[in-house]
DNA sequence: GTTAATATGACAAATTTTATCATATTAACA
DNA sequence: TGTTAATATGATAAAATTTGTCATATTAAC
């Protein structure tokens, strides 16, 4: 007997950054601001990142697939960070949630727009897809949760002051 | 009496191009390919582009709204452009449509992120977004409609020979 | 007044996103 | 081996958004 597995929850033709996306995001910045290895459990997460936990727990099998993180069941499991978050950057995230981020139906579907071959909107649209897609993978998700860390003291330090 | 006239239809909170705005780039694009005060009706355009009719009819006010283009009711009526296309960018025609573009809820939606003052990912969509307006401003219709035109003539000669 | 165009408002349909729940699975540990 | 505490999965519901249609109103030319 053959199984086929169909995987279209959540992994949708998606022209925009979904909620789930974001939510995503905050989860794996945390997870990389609790350092590696460091098992957290789902509410945990849910909890400091103010991220509806059942919505959570179909996001985060997600990141699993996508060997971001790695989750284990039974007593005492949880999940955890599954490579170096130095090298782990917002567009892998994004992607694992929201499949391939593109912006129109012009560049993705063609049955949509006949003129894909010469349409120069198309080309504008490409740059900035590839212009996109280089700024969300420039910084770690390190990087990013220490400089939060470090704009927030500051912050922190101007209210006070 | 006084009457409130609650302007909500279509012109939502978009973090997306939506399909009306890619239509309205099309429509827009037509126009200008047709040249400065040639009228045109909706089914001209919608014929020519292969947009929906009725959904056409939806579109076509917004850019009025937004000075681009001036439709003239009754017999011997029409569309036509309201200003020199040169000057139109796809921006201006998105935003006619969709409203002021972004990109995530985080950036837009103050209730829904309390780390705007800190977070290093609101940075990043803000890079993004500001890029993505810069591109789509750059160039004005006319020119991508003429680009469009020779690389159209380069693909079919591609073909024939 | 007839005709031919757009405008508007109500609404319907379709799609996508967000969210929840019940149940299944898994592993630790007493 | 059973209990407990965690994640996974599949069904489904709810909400929001987008796409599309229709009937009616408005407008202007002739």
């Amino acid at each position: 007997m053959t199984n086929f597995i169909i995987l279209t929850y959540i992994f949708l033709d998606t022209m925009q950054i979904t909620l789930a996306g974001e939510y995503a995001l905050r989860a794996m910045i945390f997870l990389s601001s609790q350092g590696v290895g460091v098992k957290c459990t789902i509410i945990d997460i849910s909890k400091a990142k103010r991220i509806p936990e059942m919505f959570l727990r179909k996001i985060i099998p997600l990141l699993c697939k996508s060997g971001l993180i790695i989750s284990k069941k039974g007593k005492s499991g949880g999940i955890f960070l599954a490579r170096d978050p130095n090298k782990i950057t917002p567009l892998d995230i994004l992607e694992a949630v929201d499949g391939p981020i593109y912006l129109t139906k012009c560049i993705n579907d063609k049955n949509f727009c006949q003129e894909v071959e010469w349409c120069s909107v198309h080309s504008i649209w490409n740059e900035i897809l590839v212009e996109m897609r280089n700024k969300l993978s420039q910084k770690s998700i390190v990087q990013i949760a220490v400089e939060s860390e470090k704009r927030k003291l500051l912050h922190i330090n101007k209210l006070n002051s």
